[in-house]
DNA sequence: AATGAATGAGAGTTCATTCAT
DNA sequence: AATGAATGAACTCTCATTCAT
């Protein structure tokens, strides 16, 4: 059944992703892409050069279409504006290919010591971009003090969690409301104890045990 | 080498930990891990099923560790020392053991579908525990409002990336430093941009293409 | 680009000699031939049922004119003259198309049983054919007395060596000088030892050691 | 079954000669030869690294054999006992494995471009050994005039075939009838034609076309 | 208990051949 | 006639697991 080239490549691309996201890299044979692409096994290979090449082009056109959102703040400008448009930038981009995300977020890091090496370096330049905003802001005084690389650990992290939540089986919620929830995070946190001076006899409180869930075996 | 029963297991969980959490689980093979252990490929299977076993008693160790570090927080004692309390405890399990540490963050994800419920399902036990305690807090004004599971989620991932990083190739940093750092996020947050009154004709701020760092290859 | 049916044929054909001559049978591919005669994949099977079947019809074609080129030698004429006629023929169907003859000496062998026995049985005529002339030539006394039978085979294996080394990275020699060199073998040797006397302390020559070069790895 | 390990890694090269001698290296699937060696195909792998390293360890294997027999000629000693002892010696290396003989002299060639290399290099460095003791023995003149190089070939030609011949389908012949044969040609050649003047009617003999074997198909 | 040789199911990849256009 | 995308049988190599010693 003939077809148009790329269409074909896009086909495959698309059966690929859908098939790592749910198995993972080593779980899914190729005989799994194909039969899901609905080629023989051969075709495959008049594509790609091999099945890892595949998940490598799926994870770099996430990353170059990642890059693509992400663009420096302004620090003279609208902060928040900027802030959450990067935010709503990267959430777009990933939810729009959930099972790319899934792909990305879970199983990436499984695949070999060289892509690890690059993702690592991926998430290092992110990672330094934003700090680099955070130093920026800093100087201005919009950045509170402390360590603004840690700032920016944090905040690839909690998008990272919700992204996966969000791609996997946690709850569906507007993107506006996640864009939303983690610019309130990073502009003013969550817990506001104005820590209350303890009673006296009430020392460094000692917490109690919790009683939920323990999960092992 | 004549040896005690639980030393020899001990010493192949040692062992296993540490090629599963250079290599992957994937990558590691049992040849791997009985070299490392010092003891022949057969050793390895009177004391484990297979392979698989060894991964999942080592991730379920730690799951149990770290249960028993994580204490419900009670709304009417002292929040700080409680909060900071338990990032102490959680931070202390993991960075005392980072190979492990390194397993559960970057390699556990990819192996099986069967595995990532698990997985899945201890997360999602921490996650609601600490949401219970959110929504607590929020009952008695200490916790903003907004949706409590999600703040659950973002102080999660907060937490798996700064220790990710930091059993990587990441900064050492004091211990303190990071739960510190954390606390202080979820707490006010870092980013006090009072919104300023945008110039005139300084229309809702179009952010700047950002020329860095593009990872792509 | 259209083209003359026979042609093409010829053309495919030569460009199959030239890949197979460079990277034998095996490592010779389909894609290979047809890149090189400038034809799509499909052209080849319209005018060669499989792969095999080129490499035989080259072969085929070569054994054909060698056929031609060795007659009869009349042991009542002059015999120099006939014999260095046919080395000369041999000589000169060879050598005129040199990749052709590597692929017959040194990638024929190696393909096929059934291949190999064809092979067989041309060197056998051939044989057969050169001892006929032989034992008569022998029953006249021009031809030394002796198993002509091997005589015929050595006089097959030095003509090919030479051929072999001729087309592959050998020295390049006049044809005349290859022609005369066999002659002169088959004619009168080159060891000329008159085996001297041995000195009487001088036993059976436990020959010395060889020091040189060992090929192997 | 457990067994020497040494003897498991002989039985399989066994093996692997047996079938590579067959069938050729291409045609040889390793499961034919553990089929034969009567083990499972993974235990081939522990002997050996890849299919291609058995066929090269036979063949290395028969290198250092014939390496330890060709001993240089010295020129003063008896010429013809050492000639035939070295003669005697190829010949007893090549005719006890007649297998591997086939296996180097039909298929060794259609390896690789590498192992050809190698190959041609082991050739080249006998051809060389014998051409020096020609040019020493043409100084003392026991060695006829002419290209030596190419005396060499004739010599290296002559005794392959014959020995092709002796170890595939050919007649059995007593190695020393080999031996005394291969030695006569060199010493006087076997075609003593006393170039008769032809007589004065008898032009310059063209030869009749041979009515023999056609090869063709 | 310990060993390590043996196993064999299974995976990725190749490539001669086919066939719809 | 020509094309080149598609096919799938076949092959090599891997490695978790078994088992005789």
């Amino acid at each position: 059944m003939a077809m148009d080239k790329t269409e074909r490549r896009v086909e495959l691309l698309r059966a690929a992703r859908d098939v790592f996201s749910t198995k993972g890299y080593h779980a899914a044979k190729v005989d799994d892409i194909v039969a899901r692409a609905g080629v023989a096994k051969g075709t495959f290979y008049l594509y790609f050069p091999d099945k890892r090449s595949v998940f490598v082009e799926l994870v770099d056109g996430l990353f170059s279409r990642l890059g693509a959102a992400i663009l420096h703040v302004d620090s003279h400008a609208d902060i928040q504006a900027q802030v959450k448009h990067n935010i709503r930038g990267i959430v777009a981009v990933l939810l729009d290919d959930p099972a790319l995300t899934q792909l990305l977020l879970s199983f990436a890091p499984g695949l070999d010591p060289a892509f690890t090496t690059k993702l690592q370096s991926f998430y290092d330049g992110v990672k330094q971009l934003l700090k680099t905003s955070l130093d920026e802001g800093q100087t201005i005084g919009i950045v509170g003090p402390g360590d603004t690389s840690m700032y920016a650990t944090f905040t690839i992290g909690a998008l990272k969690e919700i992204l996966a939540e969000s791609t996997g089986s946690g709850p569906v919620r507007p993107r506006e409301q996640i864009v939303d929830g983690l610019y309130q995070l990073l502009e003013s946190g969550y817990l506001h104890a104005s820590t209350p001076a303890p009673a006296p006899n009430n020392p460094p409180t000692k917490p109690k045990r919790r009683g939920g869930t323990r999960t092992s075996t």
